[in-house]
DNA sequence: AATAGTAATGCAAACGTTTTCATAAAATTT
DNA sequence: AAATTTTATGAAAACGTTTGCATTACTATT
């Protein structure tokens, strides 16, 4: 509606309105305690009249320095992620960073693509989700000598730096409890674990307990569901329609969880008192729930809180050039939240 | 582990191990119909042997073009939000673009900090959430002269460029459901609306079809809810503890529709029997919930993905120089999911 | 008063591309 | 066979910064 006309103003027009050189002009934004008070007043001024902007990319450039950090995410609309992305984001942001985002979708080449792209964007540091990725991406990496870290697992041996939890510990425990409860007829609802990490470690996590205690659930109780609460339902709405009905179910993830409980009261299966359903991640909501949804806890804030530090002091790191290589990994707590899904097994039945 | 020497191909150094110039590179990334074939092979294979990345940054400098997108959302973790981002990113993504994300958790002061940032990078087009945004926003959008679009509101008479529904019309729905169904005694439940055109846009749209029939709920019962399941729960609960309680309760959005449902549960108060619950947005899950949630369905999915594909036309526009700089409004349509929460009155009580 | 520092600034050379213009070679037309 | 067009390439000038080095003008030291 304005006037709209297009913008030109450039380092050359400040200086030249300042009445200064454009190396004065520059050192005023990037070491202001080396030029004199009243002429950084001038070029401020200039500044503000030519509504100049600085330009990243010219400056990145140089110094070697995009002030952009990617993050690669297998997708963005899923509880979990969606908070580890906004902890990581505030994190990074703090620091003053610039945060590119794209999702994968799950698939792996769409991954090393992506991280193609933002390497051609220069960013000063890239975050991966999980530690599952395909050699070709590995090798960028070392390649290419990017700071990088991997958020949301943690693995004593990892390839790269991590910070998250460890999965199969989230199993273990989860598996661990329902034992403790004296359940031994556990039904398993997991995602899929082709090229997921996560919830692999879960379900061997899971499954190596309940060896471990003579409770392996027979082939028919290990069943799979996707990451969505429509389709958990369904399958377990199968599961329950089977002749022989677990006492215990152990899912993969919160969602799944929902999904069963849902599919429990459509039935009229009674949660807890005839079917104690076991989450795990700690949704936002999964508190609130009626009946509040006993879970595995995961800090997903603090690990996408603590990546983000940990992402902006690798990039200080290398940047130093001691770069001594070195992997940084942090693990994060995990902890069992006992809420009203789970009781103890009915001897009779 | 393996070499990390540190990288340094160029394109100087592609051209050098190719023989040819780098004018010759440059030209066979950008204009490949406008080098011969075998030379393209040998620089390709030049490229491989460095694993030579190109530099946008570099690139950005000349072009005027960065290809990226600056998009701006009050918070990334949020049901409704992720799924918009989502969708907007896979739109932009498919167009070559890379997407940068900051939040600025509802504070517009910060929005006006962020867009700033995004302008250094010299992002080639902006969206942002809704259309309350402060003036020097608008003012600094309106200078640069930037694409720019907002996400998820439609106004008829939008500053900027709009791709979403009309959230007035989405409370009038919602307020003539209830009505529809016999309802008179109707408490509405909604969030913030200082800065938050979308709620105040819900709730005036539902004040205005309540009005016009005489139902206008006495001020008790036009209560306020955060965006949290868990406070909006307890601030349902007090409004079922008083003396009075309504049949019918519309909700701002299904995140405190769900917690509505869960104090009802608790006090033993059957939905949809003794109370007519009707959410707004129609969230993830919100149609798997037991019961199944009466909402008002948002696109958030078809927005998302509009909104992206329009941004990209935008910026091809813009490039075009041709530059009409008419604004590009697109409404998406909301309609009534009758699920299983709202009943007719029981005239009796 | 001469010398050595220090503070403030400017000049010009990078940085890694793209693109315009010029040129050479090859293909086509006359 | 000469003239013209087309195709393929290179040289060099941008693009908007940062920064090392040089210069000038002060201020402090002897």
């Amino acid at each position: 509606m304005a006037s709209k006309q297009v913008n030109k103003a450039d380092i050359v027009d400040v200086a030249r309105r300042a009445g200064v050189s454009i190396s004065t002009v520059s050192r005023s934004f990037n070491h202001p305690n080396l030029v004199n008070l009243a002429t950084r007043k001038k070029i401020e001024k200039s500044v503000k009249a030519l509504g100049y902007i600085r330009n990243r990319a010219a400056q990145a450039m140089h110094g070697r320095r995009s002030g952009t950090i990617g993050l690669i995410v297998p997708t963005i609309d899923h509880a979990i992620f969606a908070e580890v992305i906004q902890s990581f984001s505030d994190a990074v942001d703090q620091a003053g960073f610039t945060l590119l985002i794209a999702s994968h979708g799950f698939d792996l080449e769409r991954e090393y693509a992506v991280l193609r792209k933002f390497l051609e964007h220069r960013v000063d540091g890239v975050a991966l989700i999980g530690l599952d990725h395909s050699e070709p991406t590995f090798q960028l990496l070392d390649q290419q000598a990017v700071p990088v870290i991997s958020i949301w697992n943690y693995e004593e041996d990892s390839r790269i730096s991590c910070v998250g939890a460890a999965n199969n510990e989230a199993g273990e425990l989860a598996a661990r409890h329902m034992l403790d409860l004296g359940h031994r007829r556990i039904a398993l609802v997991f995602p899929k674990t082709v090229g997921n990490d996560r919830a692999r470690g879960r379900l061997e996590g899971a499954l190596t307990q309940l060896r471990r205690q003579q409770a392996e659930p027979p082939e028919a109780w290990t069943i799979q569901a996707p990451y969505n609460i429509a389709e958990a339902k369904e399958a377990c709405g199968a599961l329950f329609d089977l002749p022989e009905r677990p006492t215990a179910l152990l899912c993969g993830n919160d969602v799944i969880a929902q999904g069963a409980i849902y599919a429990a009261v459509q039935r009229g299966v009674q949660v807890p008192e005839d079917l104690s359903v076991l989450g795990i991640g700690d949704f936002k909501g999964s508190k609130e729930m009626e009946p509040p949804l006993t879970t595995i806890h995961f800090p997903a804030e603090e690990i996408g809180g603590l990546a983000g530090r940990e992402m902006c002091d690798l990039i200080a790191q290398s940047e130093d050039l001691k770069s001594t290589g070195h992997l940084v990994r942090k693990k994060c707590q995990i902890s069992l939240a006992e809420r009203a899904t789970c009781l103890p097994v009915r001897r009779l039945r």
